[in-house]
DNA sequence: ACCTGAAATGAGAATGATTGCCATTTTAAA
DNA sequence: TTTAAAATGGCAATCATTCTCATTTCAGGT
């Protein structure tokens, strides 16, 4: 686990930096710069980004080692593969490691998708219903996910 | 609108077709028989299929006609469209025409997918709190959707 | 620093869900 | 019925994603 961080709002980049290191370790693979890189260009984005938005934003990765990459990053639990409706998934970092469990604000026109978080009431009211649900129909709860679908403030 | 439906859980079958043929209508498509054939494939469903279930449901449907017919069906809002994480997209009746609002415990192991309702009161809460995060972030929002993640009975 | 085998890379080919095309069939309305 | 427009269905094309493999980089022992 990472030292206590006290109530600042983001862990820095040299924590993060460690656990994706220790998260790479976990299942025996290397933090490349390749991958130092991914991870850099996920921290940048306002919100999970798609394979196209990673590639304008560092022109030196090849875009089959981001897939590549991505794939390996997925497998440690260092990021998390977000699907929209439309055809490109996207990619952000684990909430693990961010330290903000949050949802996703949908652009169904432009697709673009942004971050924000539920009150924690809320979000306490809504594990507990989805955990009577899961129940009730037989299911191991794991996760759940949450998206608000509407037109963003450029589209509307 | 369909007439005053009192108590019942389910609209009947001859209500959902007459309300499917108003809303093509309004699009100015035909409500054919490979339409209608989709209509009743999705009504038997327990949750949103994709199209190879649709093909073995319905040995007659031709996968190209599908694919159309879904897309003209989803234009005139008569089915949804689903993007859980696997690689095949599902259909299900839109809620208008199911009278339900509902959600889904989606199998992470084998893709499965399961409807299930929430509270009223629950639901209600999320709105509020989805309702103040879109205003937030600029978005209007148009709808949300909440999905629990997990392991179904069979994949535990 | 130098080997050396294993892991990672990157360019392009292959895959596969989905969409487009078009000749034929069906439909609705005159 | 005739007829023009819409729908169909088989197949080709598209395109995000995955696979392949020859080359490069890495880690750890020397």
């Amino acid at each position: 686990m990472a030292p206590a961080a006290g109530n600042v709002a983001h862990m820095s980049e040299a924590v993060i930096d460690d656990e994706v290191a220790v998260l790479l370790d976990a299942v025996d693979q290397r933090y490349t710069t390749g991958r130092r890189r991914l991870v850099a260009a996920l921290q940048e984005g306002v919100g999970p980004l798609t394979i196209n938005e990673i590639s304008a934003t560092d022109e030196n990765l090849p875009q089959s080692s981001i897939y590549r990459n991505l794939a390996v990053l997925e497998e440690a639990g260092v990021v998390t593969r977000i699907v929209t409706n439309d055809d490109f998934a996207r990619y952000e970092l684990a909430e693990k490691l961010t330290a903000h469990h949050h949802h996703h604000l949908i652009c169904t026109a432009c697709g673009i998708v942004v971050d924000f978080e539920l009150d924690g009431r809320v979000e306490r009211t809504l594990d507990q219903a989805l955990a009577g649900a899961a129940k009730e129909a037989g299911f191991t709860p794991m996760d759940h996910r949450l998206d608000l679908l509407g037109l963003c403030r450029d589209c509307q």
